[in-house]
DNA sequence: GTCAATTCACATGAAAGAGACCACGGTCTAGTG
DNA sequence: CTAGACCGTGGTCTCTTTCATGTGAATTGACGA
């Protein structure tokens, strides 16, 4: 008892590394952005329009993760909505994580948050969908205005719910006379438009920008300066930022990810009570980062899924040799039998997998080795160091 | 030695079902005046 | 008479199963040199 408040008061007493945490934060929308001027130069250009109340051309953003699309395309919409504001012109923005599991995944459900945009409450389940896009269009139609549509990660949405909706969306304004709606589309996939109904495609992009990925010294910068907002003198010691990049700008220049890397190694000085980030920090935030990642997809997925995972570590742990779907089938099944669970067909299974390969915790591969069959090649796609670890968790969770 | 056919072990697709969740409208019930 | 409880119907959504079709190269076997 005495100890804790003993703690508490040590906590409070002590210098806080951070300044400002949400700064490093990964929704946290930065005064200036770097490097990143031509992109918000030409949206701006496209977008422009929508202040003299005329429709932008719709607008397709392509780029990996972290490359500044989200960032860039809040900024400038946050910009055009202070004037708008300023002017008093109807100007509506609205932005949707198509990827956020329940909430924007399906064309139901984006119909749903638009309509809750505009102060239209819809059940999550329960009505027909034309029944709710009526109800939304209706309702959305009452009143004058320019909305733009911001949907992130929108090749999520069309793989799982497929292009009608855009299509549907892209026709919304010919049935409606007062409002005009603009869409700006964002994707990390670069190949998505290719498998959309060409009809789609013209009309939703009418205008493409590509944001290619920082290099490691542009990824410094931006480090920097808000290393420069959120924390204080002399706390960031040297080398570190120019690891973080290191490490980001080895996957493809991922901004968010060095970000990441810089805030969890601040917390792990931090709770570790020291005054200073220094360059070890680094490496047991890279291992944290992703045993949480993990962690978090393996909780939030069902029981079946995690048998599998825990499956495919079991087998890459006892064999060095390469692993194929056939393997992690037989130990499942034999899993399933250890915990009662009722086991499920190959086909379902070669899905989860699949699955799990996109999560990046594995890598599956499809190889053929010809004789002998076509298969998917297994291999961990996160650091063996972690392992151990998610896999008591694994098998606590599951009671194995 | 060359070349096409064969063959394996799954991958990949499509469709459809089970079961959870939910809204809506109608009917029933009990309480009220 | 009316508010609330309780159905049945019809809708979405996720996770699965079932059935069907596809696939890439090692292997096989026929063929000719």
């Amino acid at each position: 008892m005495v100890e804790l408040t003993k703690f508490f008061h040590g906590y409070l007493e002590r210098e806080p590394l951070f300044k400002s945490k949400k700064v490093l934060q990964s929704n946290y929308t930065p005064e200036n952005i770097a490097h990143r001027d031509d992109q918000i130069k030409t949206i701006a250009g496209i977008l422009a329009p929508a202040l003299r109340m005329e429709k932008p051309s719709n607008l397709f953003l392509y780029g990996k993760t972290g490359t500044g699309k989200t960032v860039v395309s809040k900024y400038v919409t946050s910009q055009i909505l202070s004037v708008a504001n300023e002017k008093k012109l109807p100007i509506q923005i609205i932005y949707l994580n198509c990827k956020l599991k329940r909430v924007a995944d399906t064309e139901y459900r984006i119909i749903v948050q638009l309509a809750k945009e505009f102060g239209l409450d819809i059940p999550a389940t329960g009505l027909p969908t034309d029944e709710v896009y009526k109800i939304f269009l209706k309702h959305i139609d009452s009143e004058n205005k320019l909305i733009i549509l911001v949907l992130d990660e929108i090749d999520q949405l069309v793989k799982k719910a497929g292009d009608e909706i855009l299509y549907n969306l892209t026709r919304i304004n010919f049935e409606l006379k007062n409002v005009e709606l603009s869409i700006i589309g964002i994707s990390n996939d670069l190949l998505f438009m290719d498998g959309v109904d060409p009809r789609v495609k013209s009309s939703l992009s009418e205008e493409e920008l590509v944001f290619s990925p920082y290099n490691a010294l542009q990824i410094q910068d931006i480090l920097r300066e808000r290393a420069k907002e959120a924390f204080g003198e002399g706390i960031v010691r040297e080398g570190v930022i120019e690891k973080c990049a290191a490490y980001a700008a080895r996957e493809h220049g991922d901004a968010r990810r060095a970000l990441e890397l810089l805030r969890v190694s601040a917390e792990i000085a931090e709770r570790k009570n020291k005054s200073f980030i220094c360059v070890e920090n680094i490496d047991e935030a890279e291992e944290k980062i992703e045993r949480d990642r993990v962690l978090d997809v393996v909780n939030t997925q069902p029981k079946q899924f995690q048998l599998t995972l825990l499956a495919i570590f079991d087998v890459c742990n006892l064999a060095e040799s390469p692993v194929f779907t056939g393997d992690i089938y037989e130990i499942y099944k034999s899993f399933c039998g250890k915990v009662g669970l009722k086991p499920l067909t190959q086909r379902r299974v070669s899905d989860i997998i699949a699955e799990l390969d996109m999560l990046g915790i594995i890598n599956a591969r499809v190889i053929s080795k010809g004789r002998y069959g076509r298969t998917r090649e297994i291999k961990l796609g996160i650091p063996s160091s972690t392992i151990p670890n998610i896999r008591t968790t694994l098998k606590e969770s599951l009671n194995l």
